[in-house]
DNA sequence: AAGGAGATTTTTTTT
DNA sequence: AAATCTCCTT
């Protein structure tokens, strides 16, 4: 008996023993499943298998690196894990195409367009067909996308469109797709899409790929689309040892494709898979699992579960009931406060869970006022702003060429004489020779309607990026973020935007961060796979390492697979959870699942919480309680509440509560 | 071309 | 409330 499987109750063990054939493991919420994936990947490679013929499919890059860090630390030092795939479908796509990227047509410098460049390439696409102008490009966008995630190209949907905005919307996409080719650029779905598109006619990547990959993993398989799940099963089709890990109650990602049916129906699809159920539970205390199972209960479509831990009741599952979003972040806020002072907990200990994004900017506030250490994890961060992404740009600019969306956002950034109507007609000139905006910069001077100035303009930052991509091809294309920097005087940039020195210097900072990142990246890969994984793990990138101290701001979607000891769920309200715009039958179920989730990261206190009143975008409004509170026994609740108390009687209630934690 | 006032809209969630 | 867009002036 391998020593890997030490500790796992018999269930994991199961799971991390039978290597052989296809496995489907339902693991519920904290029932150690990570714990299993680990042990089953150290068994195989205990066995003797070489770790290169190994892919586990995370759902982030993240897990993915903290999976081979614990698989590092199980295995020791002199197994070598560089070889083992680790990834998201997205990044294991990007090296499946990077191996092939000519066979389908593309460069191997591709760029991976995000979400505002979808959107501008959208609405560009949208302006030349008829009734679709003044449709939002994010509708468009999702419609697309969804289709995409289904396998289904823009002639397909064409020719079963059934009215003339299904037609107009294949237009569209055909668009779309055609602008992304242009610009050797592919989007999220293109990813996959590609790469399965690749396997299925190109036999020696299919062979490669099928022959490399002995054993599969996938983590999180509820929240798989369509197409991922074509994919891998096309991948495990050689050796079928395929082992899925996942929990319906958990699967939050349908808007994004994701289609509970591929967990559901695993072992119709794998005919003799062994499916194993997880439910002894190591993470919570019983009156949370209580409350959670109660809210979860409700769904009716799901594999039936019930979380059970031996860690006993633990303390009650709370509901504050709070007069507004202020009290509720100041209420909270002290708490934390208080219990880090006197109850010799850290700030690491706490997670505030919310719906939203936007959801927590009252608690950064106060967070920030009583000089908590805090992070918003997930949120706007590190390569979402706009100095991180004006650097990157330059560089996309580089190293693609064809990248007109990047090129047109630094065109002008800083100002340098190239504004409006030149790009206009630069673009124009370029459609016309059918060719990029890249080029019809270099041949300024060929484009007769051009104005003199804005000639020599385009032709002088033409020089600079010529310039640039000679370096690009040395050694010192780790200095390029800073010669960038330095030859277009970003400093000018910024000093334009900002007014207070210290946040100039601070912005600085972080463009000259990204020069860091890019030297970081050039020893192990190329620009382009630099620039690649730039696009496809900014979130994770963006967290700074230094507070491991502070509290966690977090929405739901992002806590997914973390826990925390202490947990507050704030904006427990109607049209928070469920969301306004989810109440249609079916989509309620997947609001459930999101509490569910949230509720289920506490290890051993959960908060729920709830207002009166609330600020929506400015506007006060009365808020009803979630009708999933109402779905908890309210036994299990104890309620706290600030209602109807003036700033006086919430300073006495505060002292109180106060009071009573220091007695504790 | 660039800046600014005023109007308008809005992410729910993320690879 | 905040971010984005429109239109207007310089």
């Amino acid at each position: 008996m391998s020593r890997f499987l030490d500790g796992l109750n018999p269930k994991q063990r199961e799971v991390a023993k039978t290597l052989e054939g296809p496995v489907l493991a339902l693991a519920g919420a904290g029932t150690g499943k990570t714990h299993t994936v680990i042990a089953r990947i150290a068994n195989i490679i205990g066995r003797g298998t070489p770790p290169s013929n190994i892919l586990a499919v995370t759902f982030t890059n993240k897990a993915a690196g903290e999976l081979k860090e614990r698989l590092k630390k199980t295995l020791g030092k002199s197994i070598d894990l560089s070889e083992m795939i680790a990834s998201t479908f997205h990044s294991l796509c990007v090296q499946i195409i990077r191996r092939d990227a000519k066979v389908l047509g593309y460069k191997k410098a591709f760029s991976i367009a995000d979400q505002s460049e979808q959107y501008s390439i959208i609405r560009k696409a949208a302006r030349h067909v008829h009734g679709c102008s003044k449709l939002k490009p994010e509708d468009m966008m999702g419609e697309i996308s969804k289709l995409k995630s289904r396998g289904i190209s823009y002639d397909q949907f064409a020719l079963r469109a059934i009215d003339e905005w299904e037609l107009s919307l294949a237009s569209v996409y055909r668009k779309y797709q055609e602008a992304l080719k242009l610009r050797n650029t592919m989007d999220f779905d293109d990813l996959l899409i590609k790469s399965l598109e690749l396997l299925q006619k190109h036999s020696p990547a299919r062979e490669y790929w099928q022959n490399r990959f002995k054993y599969i993993i996938v983590d999180e398989f509820q929240d798989t689309s369509e197409i991922q799940n074509k994919l891998v099963s096309l991948l495990a089709q050689k050796w079928k040892n395929i082992c899925v890990v996942g929990d319906d109650d958990q699967s939050i990602y349908s808007w994004r494709g994701a289609v509970p049916e591929n967990i559901l129906n695993f072992h119709h699809k794998w005919a003799g898979a062994k499916v194993v159920y997880l439910e002894e539970n190591y993470r919570s205390t019983n009156n949370i699992l209580k409350a959670a199972n109660a809210v979860i209960g409700n769904n009716t479509q799901r594999h039936q579960k019930t979380l059970w831990s031996s860690l006993g009741d633990g303390v009650e599952v709370r509901l504050l009931e709070m007069q507004d979003q202020q009290f509720e972040a100041e209420y909270i806020v002290n708490e934390i406060k208080r219990r880090i002072r006197d109850d010799n907990f850290k700030g690491s200990d706490f997670a505030v869970i919310v719906r939203a994004n936007a959801l927590t900017r009252t608690f950064e506030a106060e967070l920030n006022l009583e000089k908590i250490p805090y992070e918003v994890i997930g949120g706007q961060s590190f390569f979402d702003r706009k100095e991180v992404r004006d650097i990157l740009s330059y560089l996309s600019v580089v190293d693609n060429p064809d990248d007109d969306g990047s090129l047109l956002r630094i065109i002008n950034t800083p100002a340098r004489g190239i504004g409006e109507k030149t790009v206009e007609k630069l673009g124009s000139w370029a459609a016309a020779h059918s060719t990029n905006i890249m080029d019809a910069l270099f041949k300024a001077s060929e484009i007769g309607y051009l104005a003199p100035a804005a000639q020599q303009a385009c032709l002088g930052f033409a020089a600079q990026i010529r310039r640039w991509r000679n370096i690009a091809r040395t050694p010192a294309v780790d200095n390029l973020v800073e010669t960038i920097i330095g030859d277009v005087d970003y400093h000018e940039e910024i000093e334009h935007l900002y007014d207070d020195p210290l946040m100039r210097s601070a912005r600085m900072e972080i463009a000259y961060d990204v020069g860091e990142s890019l030297r970081q990246g050039m020893k192990n890969g190329s620009m382009s796979a630099f620039l690649q994984d730039a696009m496809l793990s900014w979130r994770e990138k963006s967290e700074k390492k230094k507070d491991e101290e502070s509290v966690k701001l977090i929405t739901i979607h992002s806590a997914k697979g973390l826990e925390y000891p202490i947990v507050y769920i704030a904006g427990v309200e109607e049209q928070i959870i469920p969301h306004r715009n989810s109440e249609e039958e079916g989509t309620v179920d997947e609001e459930r699942r999101l509490l569910y989730v949230a509720m289920t990261r506490a290890r051993r206190e959960l908060t729920l919480s709830r207002c009166i009143n609330r600020l929506v975008r400015g506007k006060p409004s009365k808020r009803d309680p979630s009708r999933f509170l109402l779905e908890i026994p309210q036994e299990l609740l104890k309620r706290e509440s600030t209602k109807g108390l003036d700033d006086d009687e919430k300073e006495e209630v505060f002292a109180s509560i106060n009071a009573m934690l220091a007695d504790l």
